[in-house]
DNA sequence: CTTGACTGCCC
DNA sequence: ATTCTGC
DNA sequence: GCAGAATGGGCAGTCAAG
């Protein structure tokens, strides 16, 4: 056999195990049939079935609406608002029982039996089976409203029972269909694949919805449709192409996907950032062993003249910033301790306390009410603070002295100021 | 029985 | 989740 | 461009201590 020969069968190979692992993630089944029949008959005993989780597309973040257009060129592609839920692949099995898996594959039936029975009532009977790709997002019936991810997240997880009383009502809001009638869907374009969804598929309010969506193209558009799912309480746009390079093959490339977030976006300042001192740190792990690897950091209270911990950071540096700020910080140690002025709690105590000397500039998607963080206690709630979702590191702002930090009551403001906020009020209790 | 630390899983 | 880095 | 490895907030669940 030629090396090239050689090559060309190893990928073909390659791609017929990676495809395996994607559609039924059980190594001992993929093994057993690599021995007994080998990878050719790996497509006909290792596939996709419903009852078994198969690998979801990811996304690629991307840094605004043109280089959406310089990566998909004239592709032609379709927005769909991001839902700040929690993935959920629904399957319908022939004999009748419906599974939800998880982003990860964890087997989340026992967690959603009301949203199965709700969604039983969308589809009609000539549905035998199906895997349909879905986000699961609290949902307020009565308001038609969508719930932060924050409320999602405190629903039972486990043994819910059907004649429960459910707290959190959740809503699905479909995207993508993998799997229909014994035909796997993930190899056609995603138009074709999102036209069955709908076709099959009936929305019904407080049930399932389907993802809004966009098919225009112009920056103009997108950038408006990027507002408005904003406003709508969404985290962004996903990107997907239509026709070309559009299946929901895994095995291919993973991240086929684009997301647009408003805090991805360099140009111009939009999203929210924020000016924090840094008041303390953590030692690493890995690769990071022996160093401050996380740094403690906190915004400023002008009337108690004292800092509130808002946030922990550890992303966002480049090595060389971690080597400077490593060297920097070792000459700013509190030989004190933590100082009289930090207002942290027990749970969020750092390895080494260090004198409030440095202002860093820092990215966030949200701002959450915090039972580990006492940024703006008091001001919108008792006893609980604010801290920062998704918190990275832009830069250090010399040009700030730490009391020029942002203000706790700016940070509380901004809390108030997100949408969600707005529309449901703070959170009770 | 209650509390708090820890874990694992969401993002 | 986000980000950086080595490949 | 991708995979791997650092790192974030916060929740329910678990289990041991009090």
């Amino acid at each position: 056999m030629s090396e090239d020969k050689y090559r060309e069968e190893e990928d073909k190979t390659q791609l017929l195990i990676r495809t395996a692992h994607c559609e039924m993630p059980n190594l001992a089944k993929i093994v057993n049939c690599l021995i007994t029949d080998g990878a050719d008959a790996l497509p006909e005993k290792c596939h996709m079935l419903p009852g078994i989780p198969v690998e979801p597309m990811l996304a690629n973040p991307t840094k605004g609406v043109s280089e959406i257009l310089t990566r998909f060129e004239d592709l032609e592609f379709t927005s769909e608002y991001k839902y700040d839920g929690e993935r959920a692949q629904v399957h319908l099995m022939d004999n009748g029982t419906m599974r939800i898996y998880s982003r990860n594959l964890e087997n989340n039936t026992s967690k959603y039996p009301d949203v199965i029975d709700k969604i039983r009532q969308c589809f009609s009977p000539e549905v035998k089976n199906f895997i349909i790709d879905a986000e699961a997002v609290a949902y307020d019936i009565e308001a038609k409203r969508i719930l932060p991810f924050q409320v999602l997240s405190t629903r039972k997880r486990k043994n819910v029972e059907n004649g429960d009383e459910v707290k959190v009502q959740v809503q699905l809001f479909a995207f993508d269909l993998l799997y229909l009638n014994d035909k796997p869907y993930v190899t056609k374009p995603f138009h074709t694949r999102r036209a069955a969804l709908h076709k099959h598929f009936t929305p019904q309010e407080g049930s399932l919805a389907f993802a809004t969506s966009m098919d225009a193209n112009s920056v103009d558009e997108i950038q408006a449709f990027l507002d408005k799912s904003i406003e709508d309480s969404c985290e962004g746009l996903m990107i997907k192409t239509l026709y070309q390079d559009a299946t929901y093959e895994i095995a291919n490339r993973s991240k086929k996907w684009l997301k647009l977030k408003k805090d991805y976006i360099e140009d111009g300042g939009l999203g929210d950032s924020f000016d924090l001192v840094v008041i303390g740190a953590w030692y690493g792990q890995g690769k990071r062993t022996g160093w401050y690897a996380a740094y403690l950091l906190a915004c400023y209270n002008e009337d108690e003249e004292e800092y509130q911990a808002i946030c922990k950071v550890g992303t966002g540096m480049t090595n060389e910033f971690l080597k400077d700020s490593n060297e920097f910080f070792a000459k700013h140690l509190s030989e004190s301790g933590k100082k009289a002025y930090y207002r942290t709690t027990e749970s969020s105590k750092p390895d080494v306390w260090f004198e409030p000397v440095q202002v860093w500039e820092i990215k966030a998607a949200d701002l959450s009410i915090s039972p580990a963080y006492l940024a703006g206690v008091g001001e919108v709630h008792p006893t609980k603070g604010i801290s920062l979702r998704f918190p990275r590191v832009l830069r250090i702002r010399d040009d700030k002295k730490p009391d020029e930090a942002t203000s706790s009551s700016r940070i509380a403001e901004m809390y108030s100021a997100q949408p969600l906020v707005q529309q449901n009020g703070p959170p009770r209790r």
